[in-house]
DNA sequence: GCGAATTTTTAGGCGTGCCTAAAAATTCAA
DNA sequence: TTGAATTTTTAGGCACGCCTAAAAATTCGC
């Protein structure tokens, strides 16, 4: 039977699905800035009113997965960070295989993944994780974490705050922007494509020399402008 | 953005995954027997009580997907019985892409695609589809409505109801006892296996023959013990 | 250091899906 | 046909996740 018994009908429904949108949220604060994660700041990315953090933070800490005291920024608890990793390989993985088997491009993949990163089983995540080879980087160049829960956390440098002359590789782009995505395809730039900054303007943007493949590093790649919000969505290697 | 505004959050989680197991439920009970879709067997089947059944009936019938009247049988209205096919599409597209290219065995997939049948979007249907050449039956034989909404009911008949004597072609096997199917896959028993019926006792249960692929309907195939419970489960071709 | 602005929490509600218990309707059977 | 058994509906609740409005705490700016 697919639906066992009421007990299983109250509490399969999604599972908890909210809970695990908080847990991944709070995590990709810490992931890819360093600020302090106030309800406020949740509020606003989740899309949520500032008094549902408050409640569900209460119940996450009660659950042992956020770190809670009033007034006080959220922390994940090592669970919680363990959970939200989780949440995120589901999510990566079913990206990654959007686009390497399902023929989706990489701008329409993530809210797909939103939603069945909640739905898929273990078997079935091991299954299309086994099927792909283990990959450790989805198509946005985002790391997957392992089985394990490790994660391979390259330093990177955010576009929005290199310097004129600076030069690196792509290595991650947030893929919450699906016009932004489209655009970078069109112009060239992937994760492993390589770029200088040829001028910047906080108010107006970047302009960016994209290296051709065959001829990386030179002088020659087409310019390309990157808003301002897009430069704060691509993250460079690290000048060496 | 995945989780675009309030409104999307409220409405989305799962959409309406629990009033699409009542319409998938109500049709299954006509497509597979004609009796009488009462509350009460609906309650049943679904785990649920009878009081849950009459709220939901009430907003089904709000919603134009379900005649209703107070202390009559439930229907399906015409759109009421294409939702139903369209979440029984996805159920039965799911199960066969689980079981052709991601490793199932036909008594895993059930439970799977009783979850993803809610939440994969008609996008990754049609690429599944596509990936599979469109494909007409389940892994148990089950018809899988095409897109228009279209299905191919093929006459059969009941085991449980077979004659002594009868043979036939097994063309469905409910897909709802992981066991059964497991312990009829070791017997050799799939759909378009030929079957007779050797003898047949409603307490204990059937005695059938299974013809063997290289030498099909000869009286020559192991005997094999189905139980009363599976004898209900298993559609043979009606005889010519 | 203190009042004003901002952030956070509390209070009270709402819709969904489920429940149990009680009331009402229907069906069965003598 | 009529009372008993069964089925169905109604009434009242509960947990979840969200909301708005009001209250409380913190932080900011002078
Ligand atoms: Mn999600
Ligand atoms: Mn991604
Ligand atoms: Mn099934
Ligand atoms: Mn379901």
């Amino acid at each position: 039977m697919s639906i066992p018994d009421q007990v299983a009908r109250r509490t399969q429904p999604n599972a908890d699905s909210a809970a695990e949108d908080y847990l991944k949220t709070i995590y990709h604060h810490t992931e890819w800035q360093s600020a302090p994660v106030t309800p406020s700041v949740l509020a606003a990315t989740m899309g949520v009113a500032p008094s549902s953090v408050t409640e569900m933070a209460k119940k996450l800490s009660a659950a042992g997965l956020v770190n809670y005291e009033p007034y006080k920024p959220l922390t994940l608890t090592p669970e919680g960070t363990a959970r939200a990793r989780g949440v995120i390989r589901r999510h990566r993985l079913i990206e990654t295989w959007l686009v390497d088997e399902m023929g989706y491009d990489w701008h329409e993949v993530h809210d797909e993944a939103e939603v069945l990163e909640h739905s898929i089983s273990d078997r079935l995540l091991d299954a299309i994780d086994t099927r792909l080879g283990h990959p450790t980087r989805d198509p946005h160049g985002d790391p997957i974490p392992a089985a394990d829960g490790s994660v391979e956390n390259s330093p990177a440098l955010l576009l929005s705050q290199a310097a004129v002359g600076t030069s690196g590789m792509v290595v991650r782009i947030s893929d919450r922007d699906p016009s932004l995505l489209l655009s970078l395809a069109a112009a060239g730039i992937r994760p492993s494509t390589t770029l200088s900054v040829v001028s910047r303007d906080a108010g107006a943007g970047f302009i960016v020399r994209v290296a051709l493949a065959s001829d990386a590093d030179a002088d020659t790649g087409p310019l390309v402008p990157v808003s301002a919000s897009g430069s704060s969505s691509i993250w460079i290697s690290a000048p060496a």
